[in-house]
DNA sequence: TCCTATTAGTTTAACGTTAAACCACTATAG
DNA sequence: CTATAGTGGTTTAACGTTAAACTAATAGGA
């Protein structure tokens, strides 16, 4: 195989990633209730499953994201009374985020709505073809995330 | 498998395909010279690859892209020399986009960096792993592609 | 041929993001 | 103890994008 088309190889690959990304996120958007957007969604699923009272630093750091772009986020998410930013009462730099209880019936909704998505997209697929496809995927993210300056 | 442990095996795959579009996308971003955007270098490989005199609303049909957002690439495009934006003459409305020589040179020199950046994602793996993962990624793009309402 | 619908492209406001400056507070070294 | 460096969070301007309104020009049917 000549450098040029083990490069087309790696481009095209990653051309088709960029394309599903970019699909799979609007269609989840689109399905998202409340007017909830996808970080918002992301941030009240991160708290659900690996426990509440982060601080906004640590869910920056989590989702990759600048401080002010979280800042922004649990804004919205406070104004529609999803979660409660409350100060830090052993660090007064501090805040901590937690969920309430509207927040966690707005994940809950969210998710089952994602699951009717998945189910949609999953078309003529079987959930082993996904099964098989993860693993490398995988592996190249953590590449990527590891080879990250 | 349950319903609930095909709905995570989904979840995995495209928060995989996520991570990496998003990592992939930035890296090649800052590897681009000129301060030159991944949107105009797409521009500018597309009307080399396939041709220039496109007009403005097909190259933002493939994009996927809205007028309006095309409309602002081309600008930049045409600001920095790369190309060159005509009136149409048979159709007063239209317009028609063409590549200028320092256009094809930034093209050539972004064209570059992005093989040395490939080579450097490649890390631990091969080319053929790459081959092998692409098709069931090109499959599910046209899926979500074609379901695309 | 004219009227209406459609198409090409631009403009505007809004959004979510980044980068960088900034403030308040804490940690640390001397 | 104090000076300095570092950290948590907010704010600001800029960017690229979308959606929608708008202008100009063309196409198609009565």
């Amino acid at each position: 195989m000549t450098k040029h088309q083990e490069e087309a190889v790696l481009s095209a690959f990653f051309t088709e990633i960029g394309i599903i990304s970019q699909l799979s996120f609007k269609a989840f958007e689109q399905v998202l209730p409340h007017g909830l957007t996808v970080s918002q969604f992301s941030v009240l699923n991160n708290l659900s499953r690996l426990g509440d009272g982060k601080s906004p630093s640590v869910l920056a750091n989590a989702f990759q994201v600048t401080k002010g772009a979280m800042t922004n986020t649990l804004a919205k998410l406070e104004a529609s009374g999803l979660v409660e930013v409350r100060a830090d009462a052993t660090d007064r730099r501090g805040k901590q985020v937690f969920l309430t209880p509207a927040g966690i019936k707005a994940r809950t909704v969210a998710l089952k709505s994602r699951a009717r998505l998945l189910e949609e997209l999953l078309g003529p697929f079987t959930t082993t073809d996904f099964a098989n496809a993860t693993p490398f995927l995988a592996k190249l993210r953590a590449h990527l995330d590891a080879a990250r300056d």
